[in-house]
RNA sequence: GGAGGGUUGGCCGAGCGGCCGAAGGCAGCGGUCUUGAAAACCGCCGUGCGGGGCGACCCGCACCGUGGGUUCGAAUCCCACACCCUCCGCCA
């Protein structure tokens, strides 16, 4: 959520940063006027509160014989009071929900565009060459016995799957070696709840934008998080932080939901895109001055992450026209797939600035001033089922085994994956 | 699922219709004292919103788990819900 108070003292230079974001003119106009008559209507209620209070606190004071004279009196501006609080709440609900619907504004250093338009920083790792046709991840993990799609859909439907064997080992080594990477670099390991209440959904963004995309449960008010984000945000809601807690930095592991609403037809193959997958996520909250670094920082351990299973992949800056609700500024990483002879989305990690702070109540104490909001940043550690194909794909063998990567031998146990019996 | 107890400021903890934004303590901040520190003593010390000065300040309103209700007036009374604790049942 932006600032109401900048958006009416500033209109200009606000209705410029969100034009990048894509709202239109007449629309940050109707939230000025929102704004403004929400003012007007708290200035209004206050006053006739001032009014009924003095009129009580008389009533105390007064002599028998005045008393019922000035209670009616009192009754009377009572129901002014009950009026200007309704208005109130419909000001209020009104403007609660237009902006919730406001995207973050975009930092400056944000490339201009739509999907697409990333701007591609640099590359790391070697793009691997091949003396035999490279198989996709479906036929490398399938011919093992390490996935089974059609049991998963048939048990579940469309985009599940079951991991067994190599392939269930490969997701618990993978989890085990990000967070001890995150670990080395002060990232405490949380597992989150991950049914979480609509006003969590709300505080990061989720909700009200991205509701088709959230799972709820039917019987309770609980929505399954698409990440663990969510629970990790929600972590510090309504808190007001001591400056010398920050920055608090953890690592959530968790299963994550997403029912992929409007992605008929897309990346159908395989466990690309599926409805729940495994991911260790890296949250951090920091004092305002510090996210740009912290946002750099967080890319620096995804790339660490990546690097460290000697794989290729690239740094994209994302385009303003393709940053989510939430986010003022992204970098993915991609990695080259030789299945599908293309560089795809691994991992993500955004700045969202004040935006999810604002939405969670998450403040921190200035030395001297007003307490001030926090910032708060993510990015995937790993997201088990992605990193898999892009292992699978980028380190098989002509036989169709898996050479495992130096760092990760220790946690599987074994130095080849996926060899046929 | 059943029965009880609880939820007050950063923390602990009083208050049980108007004098309560809320005693007291701890922590924190400033000062006196001290070679320094501790102790002692003095002072300050919640958050949000609205308005004004538009500076380190003043005024108003709101907030005692959340939402309703009673009342001229509620932290205090009533109802619902959420969460925490104890006991019983069930269960991994």
């Amino acid at each position: 959520m932006i600032d109401p108070r900048r958006l009416t003292d500033d209109l200009e230079a606000t209705a410029a940063a969100l034009a990048r974001r894509g709202v239109p003119r007449e629309r940050v106009e109707a939230l000025a006027a929102l704004e403004r008559s929400r003012r007007a209507a708290i200035g209004a209620l206050d006053a006739a509160r001032a009014e009924q209070r003095a009129a009580s606190k008389a009533i105390g004071a007064a002599d028998p014989g005045e008393r019922e004279e000035r209670v009616a009196a009192a009754a009377t501006l009572k129901a002014r009071v009950t009026e200007l609080e309704a208005e109130l709440a419909r000001v209020e609900a009104e403007h609660t929900d237009a902006f919730a619907r406001v995207p973050n504004l975009a930092h400056p250093d944000a490339p201009e565009g739509a999907e697409g338009d990333g701007v591609v920083l640099r590359a790391f790792g070697t793009r691997p060459t091949f003396d035999f046709a490279p198989r996709d991840h479906v036929e490398l993990l399938e011919a093992a016995d390490a996935l089974d799609l059609a049991r998963g859909a048939k048990v579940s439907g469309a985009r599940f799957a079951y991991l067994k064997g190599d392939g269930a080992l490969l997701e618990l080594a993978l989890v085990r070696y990000a967070v001890e990477v995150a670990m080395r670099h002060g990232h405490v390991p949380v597992v989150p709840p991950v049914l979480v209440r609509e006003d969590a959904m709300y505080g990061t963004g989720f909700l009200p934008t991205d509701e088709q995309q959230v799972f709820r449960t039917r019987d309770d008010e609980l929505w399954l998080v698409g990440t663990s984000e969510v629970p990790l945000a929600g972590l510090h809601m309504d808190e007001l932080l001591e400056p010398d807690t920050l920055p608090l930095r953890y690592a959530g592991i968790s299963p994550c939901f997403r029912r992929e609403a409007g992605a008929h037809g897309k990346d159908t193959r395989g466990i690309l895109r599926v409805h729940q997958f495994e991911k260790v996520e890296l949250f951090s909250f920091v004092h305002p001055d510090d996210s740009d670094a912290e946002h750099e920082r967080i890319l620096s351990i995804e790339e660490e992450v990546f690097s460290g299973l000697g794989l290729h992949a690239r740094v994209v800056d994302i385009p303003v026209g393709d940053l989510g609700a939430s986010a003022a500024r992204k970098y993915d990483l991609e990695a080259w797939l030789p299945g599908q002879d293309a560089y795809r989305e691994v991992t993500s990690c955004s700045n969202t600035t004040d935006y999810q702070a604002r939405r969670l109540r998450c403040r921190v104490r200035t030395t001297g001033g007003d307490p001030v909001l926090v910032h708060t940043l993510n990015g995937t550690a790993l997201a088990v089922q992605r990193a898999i194909i892009a292992l699978v794909e980028q380190h098989q063998r002509a036989d169709g085994s898996v050479a495992v990567p130096e760092a990760l031998v220790p946690h599987v146990g074994r130095e080849v994956l996926l060899e046929r019996r």
